[in-house]
DNA sequence: ATTATTGTATTAAGTGATTAATACAATAAT
DNA sequence: ATTATTGTATTAATCACTTAATACAATAAT
């Protein structure tokens, strides 16, 4: 897989998305070490502040612990991993039915409509 | 219904989707003349412009129309307003699908985290 | 015909976020 | 002890977006 972005929102963000992506498919797998910063801002062609910036999002997951000279390992935490996911899941459907809210539909409503699509 | 704003989002989308709110709960029924820009700057507490721009996307929905000095018009096409409201509704319902893809889930998956909330 | 009321366009100021440049800090490896 | 490698902090440049100030345009009302 590699790094591709659009320009619809920040890089950063898509970055981290893209991290956390490989955390949870097993890319990066439990207890592995993640290439250094400097490394991945290569592979990916932006400046190392912005993976550092994504980076530490992922840390802020949960997903990945940092050690001053010893590189960043991904958590062996299954569960850890999986609460991370399980977190930003709960963010994304809170935003959705908020929306939907906004627009006059009920909860129930809100998850009949995600049927018809 | 008062006008109150959050500061993590722009003042205009805010007020763009408590029009519509208003619209599509028939505070302001279809055929009805909106209050004018100015004067719904001054009740919101904001700069006329702000309201004008937040006015143009409830243009840019389908749920008014502008005549030069003759006002605003909630449209009378209550398909429109229907219409208008499902639009919306579709693409934050693929905002959501697509974020919840990036975590990893799929689109059955998606569906029912939604449920267990 | 004039005026008041309305929507609109233009321009600039303000603000915050993203990204980059650079320097610093810690420690494993030697 | 030194060095190389790694993560981190600080600062500044860039950029986009929001908001505001102001002027313009159209037309209903008189």
């Amino acid at each position: 897989m590699d790094w591709v972005f659009t320009d619809d929102r920040p890089i950063w963000q898509q970055l981290s998305q893209q991290l956390t992506r490989r955390i949870l498919t097993g890319v990066y797998p439990p207890g592995s070490k993640l290439p250094p910063v400097r490394e991945l801002a290569a592979q990916a062609g932006v400046n190392p502040n912005t993976m550092q910036r994504a980076l530490a999002q992922l840390e802020q997951s949960g997903l990945a612990e940092a050690n001053r000279t010893a590189g960043r390992l991904v958590t062996e935490d299954l569960q850890a991993i999986e609460r991370a996911r399980r977190e930003q899941a709960r963010q994304i459907i809170a935003d959705y039915l908020r929306a939907m809210e906004e627009l006059g539909y009920s909860f129930d409503q809100a998850a009949a409509l995600l049927k018809e699509e």
